[in-house]
Parts: C-alpha cells; sequence; structure tokens
DNA sequence: GATCCGTGGCT
DNA sequence: TAGCCAAGGAT
C-alpha cells in the first residue's frame, strides 16, 4: 500500500514543502495544513488566467479582478465591456467571454458554488480538461489527474518518452495517473507545476536539484533538455491590413467593436480592413484619409500582420458608416495591437 | 487530429 | 533576429 509519504510522490511533495512558490491564488502547503481551504472562485480565476500564459503575467491582472469583483457573484453582475477591458493585455480573448459566461452558470445555477468535481467543472465554458482537473485537485483535494505542458515535459523526462507530442499527450497522461497520490493531491497537481517551472525547465533543466534526478531516465540518457520532443510547427504567413484612425474636432475618436467571434472578439479597437494578402480598402467612413506612412507589425498566434495606419480628421456631426465616435480612448482598454496602432496614429493627428 | 486564438520574455 | 515558449479550450 503507498502512500503520499513513500515513493516518488512522497519524495515531490518533502520537496514541494520547502520549495512551493508563493503565489496570491495559492494556499500553500503550511496554510493547508493549518486547515485553511483555498477559495474555489480565485483557483479557478487563475487557472483561466493562467492558460498559455506566464505568471509574471497574470499576477497584474489577477489582482485587478479580484479586487474589482471579489466573487463569482460580483463577477456575474459585470457589464461585458467592463469584463473584456480588464482583460485587455492578456491575449486569448474568448477566455474572458467565456469567463463572464462561466460566473453566471455558476451565480444563477449552482447558487454561486462552483461544482466539486471534474465532471461537474468539466460541464462549465471554458474549462477542459486540464482546468477541470486542476479545480478539482488544487480547490477540493480530489486526486484528479492534471496534466498541463509542465506535467507533460516532466513525465517524458522522467520515464524517457520520445514520442512527439502531441501523439504523446496520451502516454503522458497515463504516467501522471500513475504518479497521483490519493493524499494531498492537489498540493501534488501544484508540485509537479512547480517542479516543472523552476527545476524542470523547458531548457537548461536543473537536474542536480530535483528530486526525482536518480528515478529519472531523460537525465541518466542525457536527454532531459532535448525532451519532450514535438512534432514541427508550419511556417507564419504574413498578412497585410490596413487600420483607419479618425480624430472628430471635439477630440472624439472613431472605434468600432469587433464581433463576438474570431480574432480579438468582443473587444472594442480601431476600424480595419480585411488582413490578408491583399486587403481591400474599406474606410469606415467618407473623410480625407492620409496615410501616416507608419505600419505596426504585430505577430498573432498563426499569422505575422502588417497594419498600415491611415488618419483623418473629421468635423463635428460627422456620420461613420461603421463604429462610433468614442469621448476619451483609454490605452490600457484596447488589446495591444490597437494600443500599437494608437501610439503612432495620435503622433500622427496631434491634438490642436 | 488540425486549426484557430495573444502576448511578452528569453535565447 | 526569429523562433520558442508559458498552468489550454473550442470547433
Amino acid at each position: 500500500m503507498r502512500d503520499a509519504s513513500d515513493g516518488p510522490s512522497g519524495d515531490l511533495l518533502a520537496w514541494y514543502d520547502v520549495h512551493a512558490r508563493v503565489l496570491p491564488w495559492r494556499t500553500g502547503p503550511e496554510e493547508r495544513r493549518a486547515g485553511v481551504r483555498p477559495d474555489p472562485y480565485r483557483v479557478w480565476l487563475s487557472e483561466i488566467m493562467l492558460q498559455q500564459t506566464t505568471v509574471a503575467a497574470v499576477r497584474a491582472y489577477f489582482r485587478a479582478f479580484t479586487e474589482r469583483w471579489p466573487t463569482v457573484q460580483a463577477l456575474a453582475e459585470a457589464e461585458d465591456d467592463a469584463v473584456m477591458a480588464e482583460w485587455a493585455g492578456l491575449g486569448y480573448y474568448a477566455r474572458a467571454r467565456n469567463l463572464l459566461k462561466c460566473a453566471r452558470v455558476v451565480a444563477r445555477e449552482h447558487g454561486g458554488d462552483f461544482p466539486d468535481t471534474v465532471e461537474g467543472l468539466r460541464a462549465l465554458p471554458g474549462i477542459g480538461p486540464y482546468t477541470a482537473a486542476a479545480v478539482a485537485a488544487i480547490a477540493f483535494d480530489r486526486p484528479a489527474v492534471v496534466v498541463d505542458g509542465n506535467v507533460e515535459r516532466v513525465m517524458a523526462r522522467l520515464h524517457g518518452v520520445e514520442t512527439p507530442l502531441p501523439a504523446a499527450k496520451k502516454e503522458l497522461t497515463a504516467l501522471a495517473a500513475a504518479l497521483t497520490p490519493q493524499e494531498r493531491p492537489g498540493d501534488h497537481a501544484q508540485a509537479v507545476m512547480d517542479l516543472g517551472a523552476t527545476i524542470c525547465t523547458p531548457r537548461n533543466p536543473a537536474c542536480g536539484l530535483c528530486p526525482w534526478r536518480a528515478p529519472c531516465v531523460a537525465r541518466a540518457a542525457g536527454i532531459a533538455a532535448e525532451l519532450p520532443r514535438k512534432s514541427p510547427k508550419k511556417p507564419k504567413p504574413v498578412r497585410l491590413g490596413i487600420a483607419y484612425v479618425a480624430r472628430r474636432a471635439d477630440g472624439a475618436w472613431l472605434m468600432e467593436r469587433r464581433p463576438d467571434r474570431g480574432l480579438l472578439g468582443g473587444m472594442t479597437g480601431w476600424p480595419t480592413s480585411d488582413w490578408s494578402e491583399a486587403p481591400s480598402d474599406d474606410p469606415p467612413m467618407d473623410a480625407d484619409w492620409r496615410d501616416t506612412g507608419e505600419e505596426v507589425r504585430h505577430t498573432f498566434t498563426h499569422f505575422h500582420l502588417r497594419l498600415r495606419i491611415l488618419v483623418a480628421e473629421v468635423p463635428e456631426g460627422s456620420v461613420p458608416d461603421r463604429g462610433a465616435f468614442v469621448a476619451s480612448v483609454r490605452p490600457s482598454d484596447l488589446p495591444t495591437l490597437m494600443r500599437k496602432v494608437f501610439d503612432l496614429a495620435r503622433s500622427a493627428v496631434p491634438p490642436r
């Protein structure tokens, strides 16, 4: 009979008890021992923010969200635009749209309490296999099998799995399942991720400091840094586009809310042409558009974008074909691409 | 399984 | 510099 106090899981938990990172959303090992239960709302919020996103980037957003909306009920009652603006800059904006959907389902259909099982969590918007397992383990101490990029990397090295991702996913999940203890599963999940983030890093892993250096197959073979192998990625094509920045005589700016689906969905930004190999000139209103000669370069997940910037100064009473004039622009409410556009455009149309 | 979906830091 | 990488999910 194995429990958390012996075997590789026990070695990892002993390491975690000493080396656990202190994070704003985390209930540390000492706190847990003292009987402190994590707040499922904060665990869930942090997990959504941390999807494909670094701890460093998340910190400020987590603080802002929890100060403004301390509970899931408060978040559920927020305006859509307020949440999107608060999320601006963090990326993957479908997360923010699903965040709000999820909060409203939890508030309305679950009385403000998150489900405490993997299946219940998995049914909520924006919660997939990883997040369901992570919240179940961390917030409710259920022995769920948590598999993220860290776990995949650690398992691939520990067991010397040379099959490339994503084909190796199933095998790595099975290996992670075999190591998941019945005792302290929440701490175990966080321990593997901390190990991956601080010791078993993608490049230059610090194998000498690793609690699993003895059983690690990849280390023995001298190929730790080469694992996990990954299938080759497709090259990113270059797309072109035009951004139209119009300032009205009273200082208002013409902006447009993007459709809920697709790139930067639900975010406010400058009207643009389509983004393609040969974009068509499609200004949002009739005006004397002037080419600034400036170009924004921005790389998305699957393509590079070069956006020419056209500006126009238009009289009061102007009626746009699409979008609406807003009295003031807060760059912090905009996705990064649109901030870049504003930075260049505002110097091309200085205030009178 | 493949594709779409952001951003900033690091090498 | 250009590519790689980070606590993935939806379709």
